[in-house]
DNA sequence: CTGAAAGCGCTTACAG
DNA sequence: CTGAAAGCGCTTACAG
């Protein structure tokens, strides 16, 4: 187990470290290395449990085959499902997923893409706070392949892969109003973030043109939960008879805090959610959503890191759009 | 934002590569170096954005700074906690996380473990399969910390960090019991894992001590959720008057298959879980669980990797068996 | 077909 | 107080 160098290797299979080297990178037959060299250095390779320091060769290809991947919490079951796509697509590459998460902190963000950046990596996937387009950009520019995802700037060339908001907003709206529901509460959150944004000019406009009242509702992120809870139960005073949450763990806090009411779903009020979750589906009655589509999202997000990694650089527009889904149960 | 490397920092501030490493690395006072020197360095540092070179750096120090996860899915919502919470404890150290998942298959996780070992993580966590005593035991032998949580393996050295799955079973099983509940079902899954083994054993050993009906049934990984359906309507139909789940995502699943049969949770059977989630203090009514203390177990696994790094190597037994906590709710 | 040698960018004895 | 030099373990022109 004990590792032994490219030098031992080749001393014990009497070669030299280029000839072994070649033929342990599969190189053997480019350079026409003997066969009986080649299986000699293979069998002793096998025998020492040969290997190669990564580090060693990092520092000479200059490529660390290593992404990072920055979240705002990778216990959130939107971002944990994205690295395992992610993660999953990468297995039969011989990248790695370097992770950290920002807790929606920009201060945190920079640190850690600056570690990632400190450590090599040939790429960086991003959900951003979105309060540090002039330092990802500086890097991007750099010539380092980044891929923003869920979050972007917009009026920026960073490339990235993002769900249209407003329609997903839209399509639920439609949905509750095909429930014939008029009165939609919209509880969101309190941030900056042009994804969130989007979502609630989509309610706002909604809401003008509809001339339907206004409940609409933020809270802060720290302090969601307590927030959430007081906020659904004024809207709930306020007789809405449909609460449309910006968010999955948004709907979760205010499932709880309505039944706890005693209000039922969606007898009384209907509830659905922009983004799922494993809940979803199992509470009766079960929550219809605009769901994000997490394996193309991370295939997209590949295709960009790849596109940029390859010669040529990005060809594409590096902007994709995907279409958020409608997952119809019984609200 | 281009590199520039010790060389051409050095060349800058006119001094020699020594002389810059050595204050970069903040022992610019201990070697007595220049004041003015020292302020020197570290300007042009700025200046140019010096990053040093972490495959350079790790290359000669024989050490990566990174710590190699492991787990069976990290979309899994115990897992992704788990690596939050290391992640964060993490923070402020150098150290950053390599991770992957198993998908419970233990050719993934030889795969994976050797990729983290070609990439010299300074040590490894991880929640294995349990059909890789040897080899894991081989790369502890062989130097490299590891650390197992969650699944360990009986009658070896192996430093690991669990959850005393027995108790944590009886908990739940008295807990229903105080609650009058007799014909209990257990739903549980078909895994060689010795965790498994002693939640099942558990039930087993209350069943036949107190002569209670055979309400024991398993699932397969693979398909759980189709088996898990067809087990829990069957159970339903023997007239059990509780559910104890052995694990959160069979809980989930087998509240979607009790509700959509029209069974009312508590009064008809009460269900229980080992292992909680997002969503059971969300459900009306709240689901009772024993809770696995995630933030303990990342921070035992994380003494254990650094007790091992440390120059004596491990000075505990390597055994931490945590208690799983009784979280009453509704059921 | 195969080897000697340079180079990747650091750190750290060793000198002075 | 500071520098020249070796060495970490690879890869890859360049020779022959």
């Amino acid at each position: 187990m004990q590792n032994i160098s490219l030098e031992e290797l080749a001393g014990k299979a009497k070669v030299s470290k280029t000839t072994a080297s070649l033929v342990l990178n599969g190189k053997g037959d480019r350079y026409k290395i003997n066969k009986d060299t080649q299986q000699r250095i293979l069998r002793v390779a096998a025998e020492y449990n040969y290997r190669p320091n990564f580090s060693a060769r990092s520092l000479t290809k200059g490529r660390t085959m290593t992404i990072g991947l920055v979240v705002p919490n990778i216990a959130d079951s939107f971002y944990s499902n994205i690295a395992f796509q992610l993660e999953q697509q990468l297995a039969n590459t011989e990248y790695q997923l370097l992770m950290g998460s920002t807790r929606e902190n920009s201060e945190r963000e920079e640190a850690l893409i600056n570690t990632f950046l400190n450590r090599q990596v040939d790429a960086l996937i991003v959900a951003t706070t979105q309060k540090k387009q002039a330092y990802i950009e500086r890097i991007y520019n750099s010539g380092i392949p980044v891929v923003l995802f869920d979050r972007h700037y917009p009026n920026s060339l960073l490339p990235h892969v993002i769900v249209d908001n407003y329609r997903g907003i839209n399509k639920l709206i439609h949905h509750l109003q095909s429930k014939s529901r008029t009165n939609i509460g919209y509880v969101g959150l309190e941030l900056e973030l042009d994804a969130i944004k989007e979502r609630q000019l989509a309610y706002n406009d909604w809401m003008k043109a509809t001339s339907s009242p206004d409940f609409f509702r933020t809270v802060h992120y720290e302090n969601y939960q307590a927030e959430c809870e007081g906020v659904v139960s004024q809207l709930l005073q306020n007789g809405v008879d449909a609460l449309l949450f910006e968010t999955h763990y948004l709907a979760l806090e205010g499932i709880k805090c309505m039944t706890s009411k005693g209000f039922h779903c969606p007898d009384d009020v209907s509830v659905v959610s922009f983004g799922d979750h494993q809940a979803f589906s199992v509470f009766t009655p079960g929550i219809t959503v605009v769901h994000q589509p997490v394996a193309r999202i991370a295939e997209n997000c590949l295709e960009l890191v790849f596109e940029q990694l390859k010669e040529g650089g990005l060809q594409s527009s590096g902007e994709i759009i995907l279409e958020p889904e409608l997952v119809i149960r019984n609200t």
